[in-house]
DNA sequence: AATAAACTTGACCAATTGGTCAGATTGGTT
DNA sequence: AACCAATCTGACCAATTGGTCAAGTTTATT
């Protein structure tokens, strides 16, 4: 018995860091097609290629890597906003806000999906997190948004609102894939179709923000 | 035995209306806050204040529910866009189009929710009615739009993306009513707030659309 | 009132699934 | 080589859950 106290306060091994990482991966791929609860610990642990106590060595429940992922996924899910800089030009801040969730729906939709999947459902593993981090956040992006428009550098709109558009309008492609693809015959992991989306959406927040 | 066949052929007995009906209610709002697999026939039949063998005895399984209820869903869903009228005025025909899916939205939100649950797992059950009935009415309705470009009456967008983006952000109110909520404190079932989001949006796609 | 059909349910079953356990194997350290 | 901790797995368990069945009750029809 260790005399720091805790469970598991080793330094991670080579081997942990490798099965927790296959494990995630995994998880992450058959949690965003199937849900919570359409997902299986056998279908992750066959995913991962390992036995399912194997699997329960690593991550003490079906529950703890789902956590886990919601906990790294929220991390990420907001840095694109962070990026938006108060000193910048306001219509390029906001496009380039647009342009890198845009991105952020090309590259990883699996994790889009997960976080679609869970507010969705109400969100009931997410939403104290979601409380306190989002909510500052927003209010904190939603300011130097209203002060751009006091100062008269774009046009007047609910900041919360257009945040609420970018989310949507972005998100969209990622996380009604099927249905898009079946209008569109690809999405946006096709550079063509990426560039389109793209030129969209960059049109629709200038129109809307631009003052003439 | 009856000489017409089929298995259920004769009209529908008061009883059997009114419990089919308790039913698919108690079905929907399972199923829209649970998704499929998150839903058990116990939930369903409790929520429909029956026994699970007597729900069974109407609906022959769960999937046989869920499937009467995408089915009825669909048809109304694709309503509002069948109603955009080549004949009328370009801009107001879309705006509204757009003020009718948000009205579906407040009004059914947990049909969207159903739906969105559907689509983000890939569509198993409706790809099949998804991928005739969409698609060709999308494709009429955006070569209706095309046409008004065309003619200089609206901007020129992709008719495609601008549906994709109507769908997105009305119907995130719906989907993500959790965050929406965290974020505004109510949603669009506070007519306030509706009138507020109507606003936003009807502002959106008049400046992007709209001929100086 | 009698009767047949429609309706209802408690008890039950088999499959799935989250999780445990005892024991085997492997990796790292001396 | 020897040893201990870390890693791994087949077998198993209990709870959940979709669905069945036989027997009872209610409703409609004559």
């Amino acid at each position: 018995m260790s005399l720091t106290g805790s469970e598991k306060p080793q330094r991670k091994t080579r081997i942990q860091r490798a099965n927790e990482q296959k494990i995630l991966e995994a998880a992450l791929d058959v949690f965003s097609r199937n849900g919570f609860r359409g997902s299986t610990i056998d279908q992750i642990s066959e995913a991962a290629g390992m036995s399912k106590p194997n699997l329960l060595y690593y991550f003490k429940s079906k529950q703890a890597i789902h956590e886990t992922l919601l906990a790294r996924l929220l991390e990420s899910w907001l840095d694109p906003m962070k990026e938006l800089d108060p000193e910048g030009d306001p219509l390029e801040e906001i496009l380039n806000y647009v342009r890198r969730k845009i991105e952020m729906t090309r590259d990883f939709p699996r994790e889009s999906r997960l976080f679609a999947n869970e507010i969705i459902q109400g969100a009931p593993r997410i939403k104290p997190i979601l409380e306190g981090e989002i909510n500052a956040l927003l209010e904190t992006k939603a300011k130097i948004m209203t002060k751009w428009m006091d100062e008269g550098k774009i046009k007047r709109v609910d900041p919360k609102h257009l945040i609420f558009s970018i989310w949507a309008t972005t998100q969209h492609y990622a996380d009604f894939d099927v249905q898009v693809r079946l209008v569109l015959g690809e999405n946006i992991d096709n550079p063509d179709q990426f560039e389109k989306t793209k030129a969209y959406l960059e049109n629709l927040f200038t129109s809307l923000l631009k003052i003439d």
